[in-house]
DNA sequence: CCGCGGGTTTGATCTGCATCAAGGCCGACA
DNA sequence: TGTCGGCCTTGATGCAGATCAAACCCGCGG
């Protein structure tokens, strides 16, 4: 099959992964109809449970707008986030049957869904879209063992300064440190969900947001709005490696 | 093209995972021979650093015999283990030039290596592939996520029977909880790797081994030989779900 | 205008694990 | 056979973060 001119389409929901390489804008035509025809959305309130772990998930789906976590739940209540789900990442494991995790709104939110069972059609007649699925999850995996590093071995405070670099990052889409100017962002969590994320109390959370606004690496305008004005200083609290980039 | 009779090859070293799904006898022996060229074995002794994090990585491999642990270490030498590699797992991303994590042999160590360039081609040139590491990947993203709760929210009690299980489970191939007879292992980890892998300090993994010991939830002959009596007993002790199977 | 409730802060106290320190066990090697 | 060096255990003490308990802030509905 003759491949035509070059060129990215993706289909029209914006940041959404599954989207194609460039290859030949015919072949993708092609696909994109598929992907369109199997293809629907979802919105939830902030708060809804989107789908209880265990649960059968007979769809895959990419968030839209919005933020979405994944928690894991002990019989006496202990809860651990394992994941936060921001505008273009994607949920559920093309292969498994039931949803491994609780997966909560915490935000209102949109989500595209693809059907799963025509989309694990769609995936074994074109390759590259597995290929592009085994790159998005080996980037899931990377931010969990670094999460692990986290949880395991950071203090409360590197924890704290840890979550709100990545918020940062995620927002302005800067992939290493950015010297210059002011991030500016609202947290998306309450501190019971950053507590949750970071293995702590929400206590401890508040304490430490406070100590690190008292010692000027972040500024607070009410109870969510973040300030940075040096990420660098954001950055040095974090514990990590600062010089390497990050994602060593 | 068509297909022949339906069995299930695999190339000579053990359980290594790159092996097919029965698909077409015929097929498969031109793939397994494409692999058999590429592949080479490297042994590695206990303590020996198979590779460092951020290292230019020219292979993916499986681990044939042995024992190998991934980990991060921050720059003041907190350590965290992100990983524990036992026979037929699987090291390595393709489309990732570097190694992320520091690989370590902690006992004697053969893997089977696949020189990287032509593994990503034989890759895309066989879709089912993809889809196999995809697969394995996304077991590993559950392991991982299982760790984040284990590593942030379970006590050191919990944590130190978390890992007896996990280990005796890998060693017996047992998939969900056998209530019936013994299982006896070996440790394959020092004291002090045990509390890089759980967050602790080697001290408290000591403690809380002997505490164990104490009350009749496990027989330790000498240092490392661990005899289980009763996995549920043991299973009580990790904080998880028994009745849901272990993965949720 | 008040009262209510969810989210948050802050203080006082408690505790599980880290830290510091000393020995014990045992295999390797002289 | 002694002793040296890894690994492990055990004890004493300290501290970061959990727990318990008030009170605050603020938007909302009455």
């Amino acid at each position: 099959m003759a491949h035509h001119d070059l060129q990215t389409v993706s289909h029209e929901c914006g940041d959404c992964p599954i989207r194609h390489r460039a290859v030949c804008a015919r072949c993708e035509a092609d696909e994109l109809q598929r992907l369109e025809q199997i293809k629907y959305y979802r919105s939830f309130q902030a708060g809804q449970t989107v789908i209880w772990s265990g649960d059968r998930m007979d769809f895959v789906a990419s968030v839209v707008t919005g933020i979405a976590t994944l928690t894991q739940t002990m019989e006496d209540g202990r809860r651990q986030m394992v994941g936060l789900l921001l505008p273009s990442d994607f949920v559920g494991r093309p292969g498994r049957p039931t949803a491994a995790y609780d997966v909560t709104a915490t935000t209102d939110l949109v989500m595209c869904c693809f059907r799963k069972k025509p989309f694990e059609e769609l995936m074994s007649s074109t390759p590259h879209i597995a290929q592009r699925l085994l790159e998005m999850t080996l980037d899931e995996l990377d931010a969990a063992r670094e999460w692990m590093l986290l949880l395991g071995r950071k203090t409360a405070r590197e924890k704290i300064a840890s979550l709100l670099a990545i918020i940062a990052r995620r927002d302005t889409h800067l992939k290493l440190k950015s010297a210059k100017g002011s991030i500016v962002f609202d947290l998306p969590l309450t501190r019971e969900e950053m507590a949750d994320y970071l293995g702590l109390t929400l206590e401890t959370v508040s304490r430490q947001v406070s100590a690190l606004k008292r010692d000027g690496v972040i500024e607070l305008e009410g109870k969510r709005h973040v300030i940075v004005r040096d990420f660098d200083k954001l950055l040095e609290e974090t514990g990590d490696d600062t010089d390497g980039g990050y994602l060593v």
